[in-house]
RNA sequence: GGGCGAGUAGCUCAGUGGGAGAGCAUCCGGCUUACAUCCGGAAGGUCGGGGGUUCGAUCCCCUCCUCGCCCA
């Protein structure tokens, strides 16, 4: 069988895909009795395609769950995906748009019907990208937030938090998305500067004359009831209980004195509107106003707009200013930026309004959730975005919940005839609540509204579990272990699924969460549609395969907010995978004859042998306790230098003296190595790349799949000290070797000889290493000559205690080796006078610790004497 | 206005209280029977500025500058 030369990744990934999904080996068995483990996936929108933020965290997500299944814990990743109120509904009714109709063209029931199709259709491709990432989650127990199981969980936790008080409706300042058609809660309004203006405007006074008002959003004076001026203000407190006029519409405006009015602002005048603005609503309420909406839910002014009833908002602006300079109130209109929020979900600027509408009671949910942090319960890595979590808790203010679109779970709540509530798990339970509570029978109407998709996701953790149920999930892998998930969602989700979880629950929903960075492209800038720089993973999929795109994400798990990536990041990912499909080839070609059932037991290993088996122990042990602490990218580096420079550089090569020797045991031994090597190389890297790591699994022809093989443990015996010491001489000699040939300019097919001289142990361990000098400097011969006496025209290095000396007279022109050893001279000057002058201070000797005394004496030591060396050679 | 993050080689990023690393790019030499998505070699940095602590600071403290993000 041959293998190609060149790894590509969409001759394997699919195929291995597919292998897995029949295996079925990441289903889990709550009964197993292995210690669990176990996380569950930020549900991504079904409206969703995968992103390279669903492939970091979930990559990150794979790691930790693989690393997990190999080392021996009962495994479970719940999948699902999350029904996206607002997104999904906007889609189907641009869907529609093109029909010509909206949603009440149809019809409540009509358009659930459509959007239920439209999710059918489409709401599981992300799923199925997420499994071309190789993300091994449980696919049996794959949920969605608006199945039958998950409404139940729904409903269970609001008629809780109802009948708890934890749940109230009530008249409020909301955010209203006039485009959406909805409120929005606090934090799904995005804050933005905007260039806008400042308008002054005159408020004539009943008794005469006038005050200046500066406004951005002159509209809204349609809706003012009062005018104020802070009280301590001497400019205007004489005016406090006088009345202004309000202009073009005639309301008297009583003026009042409030604290909240900022002198600095404007004229110090501020005209209040208590229907549209949440200090002014403030306001309102403790001077007892009238509250004036002047807007409908599109976004356009209401009949209490007068002469601009039925005109936009902002078209609306632009008659009330033209309305205000003909009638001579105008007084100047000033550029001005300022912050408008946005929805965020279609960037139209929101409306802040009062409406009655559904809350959830913040602060007795929130002090818990903060408490479980500061005991260490739980624990953010990075450990700083516990600051964050802090801060927005300790401020937090009431959740608002209800929405006025139709796809989402539907507020379990009924009104009687006289508008009493009535809160049940189903229509039955409230109707026997309504019964209770009139005497019989009434006709009763459910809301009409639904629930803001994050009360859904925020009982995430348990409803995937079965929640209410008490289900064997729920005893065996509830809390979670770890969450992964970025930061932009520490609010909206992280927050609260850990309230949640401890009210219902009694208990922490995970125990860590990990905060990924955020994926920029390579200026720095976020990724997105409008900026056409986003790096699409499915089109990686393509050109890189998802194991070099994996390789790549494991390395953003710096410190920083922001991770760049670029398609150069991504070549060298592929790269990595394409010398490791090589490292393979070599090999599994080279170890045909290896008889089944060769161990390293009894055989005589060689000093590279002892070394590799070292290094791949320590490597071992790097990589679980890298990956402990969630430092992918040192786990991900690690492996990285040891495949590509310590097994491929050296030990490869190496190997290729027994394995085209003609030392039949020898051979055998080298064989055993690289098989012993290669095995546990390709489970420690099968976390990050799944796919070609269980590839070469099965061509070496190991039964069932690497994914559920032990992840390797530490092997004390194979740590050689001795050994690493001895191959680091070897490796410098070689490395000195090449440099004199590549400076000296020795051409390369030119074989050369080396002489060692000096101390006789440090020479006689090199000489074990006689072969592998030959090979990897390209030498005829290498020999001891303790009295060498080098003629004109040979390179010399100097190694501790042992010198190497390359006789090139007659291959190059040596010219150059004097210059290149002055050159050398130099750099050992400098650095040794450096250390000379730290020895020299008595305050180093005395108060910095021995060993660094020590330690900087010897390599003072070792420069004097390479010095002496190369100067008496250069005197020569 | 408050908070957070970043600033290290041309680029992307690691890193640690004992005198700075990788990959890519560059330059030189190589199609050496696993790999040219490769191999060998070289060059390249007063670790954002200033001050402090320390025998010693890129790392700890203070301050300033630039960029980015979050909250108000």
């Amino acid at each position: 069988m041959e293998l190609p030369a060149r790894y590509d990744p969409r001759r394997v990934e699919d195929r291995i895909l597919r292998f897995w999904l029949d295996t079925r080996f990441w289903v889990a068995n709550p009964r197993s009795g292995k210690p669990p483990f176990s996380i569950v996936i930020p549900p991504p929108n079904i409206t969703g395609r995968l992103h390279m933020g669903h492939a970091l965290n979930n990559t990150l997500q794979d790691i930790v769950i693989r690393y997990k299944r190999m080392d021996g814990y009962e495994v479970c990743w719940f999948p699902g995906v999350d029904h996206a109120g607002i997104a999904t509904q906007n889609v189907v009714e641009q869907e529609l748009a093109k029909e010509g109709l909206t949603r009440h063209d149809l019809g409540r029931e009509r358009f659930l019907e459509r959007v239920w199709a439209w999710k059918e259709k489409y709401g599981n491709e992300i799923v199925e990208q997420l499994k071309t990432l190789g993300a091994s989650c449980d696919w049996s127990r794959l949920r969605f937030t608006l199945d039958p199981g998950f409404s139940r969980a729904v409903r269970e936790a609001f008629v809780r938090f109802y009948d708890e008080g934890l749940i109230y409706r009530g008249d409020y300042m909301i955010n209203w998305c006039p485009r959406c058609g909805t409120t929005l809660s606090d934090i799904e309004v995005e804050h933005e500067e905007v260039q806008g203006h400042l308008y002054y405007i005159r408020y004539p006074l009943e008794e005469g004359g006038h005050v200046v008002i500066a406004t951005t959003r002159p509209e809204t004076m349609l809706g003012d009831t009062a005018v104020a001026v802070n009280p301590d203000d001497p400019r205007y407190k004489h005016l406090i209980g006088k009345t202004a006029v309000l202009p073009i519409i005639g309301r008297k405006l009583p003026i009042i004195g409030a604290p909240e009015v900022d002198p600095e602002f404007g004229t110090g005048v501020l005209k209040v509107t208590p229907g549209h603005d949440p200090v002014d609503f403030e306001i309102g309420k403790r001077e007892g106003l009238p509250v004036v909406n002047i807007l409908n839910s599109d976004g356009t002014i209401n009949e209490n707009g007068g002469p601009f009833a039925g005109m936009d908002r902002y078209a609306a602006r632009e008659a009330v200013v033209a309305r205000l300079e003909e009638e001579g109130l105008l007084e100047k209109i000033e550029p001005y930026r300022h912050a408008v929020g946005h929805c965020y979900r279609c960037h139209t600027p929101v409306e802040p309004l009062i409406s009655t509408q559904w809350f959830v009671r913040m602060k007795p949910l929130a002090e818990p959730a903060i408490q479980v942090v500061k005991e260490g319960k739980i624990r953010f890595v990075p450990e700083r975005w516990t600051k964050v979590y802090y801060e927005w808790l300790e401020n937090i203010r009431d959740w608002c919940i209800s929405r006025q679109l139709w796809w989402g779970h539907r507020i379990p709540a009924w009104y009687g005839p006289d508008g009493e509530i009535f809160v049940g798990r189903d229509e039955e339970e409230a109707a026997a609540r309504a019964r209770a509570h009139y005497g019989e029978d009434v006709p009763l109407k459910q809301e009409e509204d639904v629930l803001d998709t994050w009360f859904s996701s925020a009982l995430w953790p348990f409803g995937v579990m079965g929640w209410p149920d008490e289900t064997e999930d729920l005893r065996t892998f509830y809390p979670t272990s770890l969450l992964i998930t970025g930061f932009d969602i520490l609010f909206f989700w992280v927050a609260r699924m850990i309230m949640t979880g401890l009210h219902f629950m009694g208990e922490i929903p995970f125990r860590e969460v990990y905060i990924t960075p955020l994926i920029v492209d390579e200026k720095g800038q976020k990724m997105s549609k409008s900026r056409g720089n986003i790096i699409d993973p499915l089109e990686v999929k393509e050109t890189h395969g998802m194991d070099a795109l994996r390789f790549t994400l494991s390395q953003a798990s710096s410190k920083g907010r922001s991770w760049r990536l670029s398609w150069k990041a991504l070549d060298d990912g592929r790269n990595f995978l394409n010398k490791i499909w090589n490292m393979a080839r070599f090999i599994i070609q080279n170890t045909r004859d290896l008889p089944e059932g060769v161990s390293l037991e009894g055989r005589e290993l060689s000093p590279e042998d002892r070394w590799i088996l070292s290094r791949i122990s320590w490597l071992v042990g790097k990589v679980r306790a890298e990956l402990d602490k969630y430092n992918f990218h040192l786990a991900a580096e690690a492996l990285y230098d040891f495949t590509w420079h310590d097994f491929c550089d050296w030990y490869l090569e190496l190997s290729k003296i027994r394995l085209y020797g003609d030392d039949p045991g020898a051979k055998r031994t080298a064989q055993a190595v690289l098989v012993e090597v290669l095995d546990r190389l390709l489970r420690l890297l099968h976390p990050f790349m799944p796919f070609i790591t269980e590839e070469i699994w099965q061509l070496l022809g190991r039964e069932g799949t690497i994914a559920t093989a032990p992840f390797p443990r530490e092997e004390p015996s194979w740590r050689d000290p001795a050994a690493e010491e001895g191959f680091a001489r070897f490796r410098d000699l070689v490395v000195e070797i090449r440099a004199v040939r590549a400076e000296l300019g020795v051409p390369a097919a030119a074989e050369v000889e080396v002489i060692l001289a000096g101390e006789l142990g440090e020479v006689e361990r090199l000489l074990a290493f006689a072969p592998a000098i030959r090979r990897l400097c390209r030498a005829k011969g290498v020999r001891h000559e303790p009295a060498y006496d080098p003629g004109p025209g040979t390179a010399k290095v100097v190694l501790g205690a042992v010198e190497a000396f390359v006789p090139l007279s007659g291959v190059v022109d040596l010219s150059r080796e004097k210059e290149r050893i002055a050159k050398d001279l130099e750099k050992i000057e400098r650095k040794l006078s450096g250390l000379e002058s730290r020895l020299a201070n008595e305050e180093f000797r005395s108060k910095a610790p021995e060993e660094v005394v020590k330690k900087t004496e010897a390599e003072a030591e070792e420069l004097r004497a390479k010095r002496e060396r190369l100067k008496r050679y250069l005197e020569l």
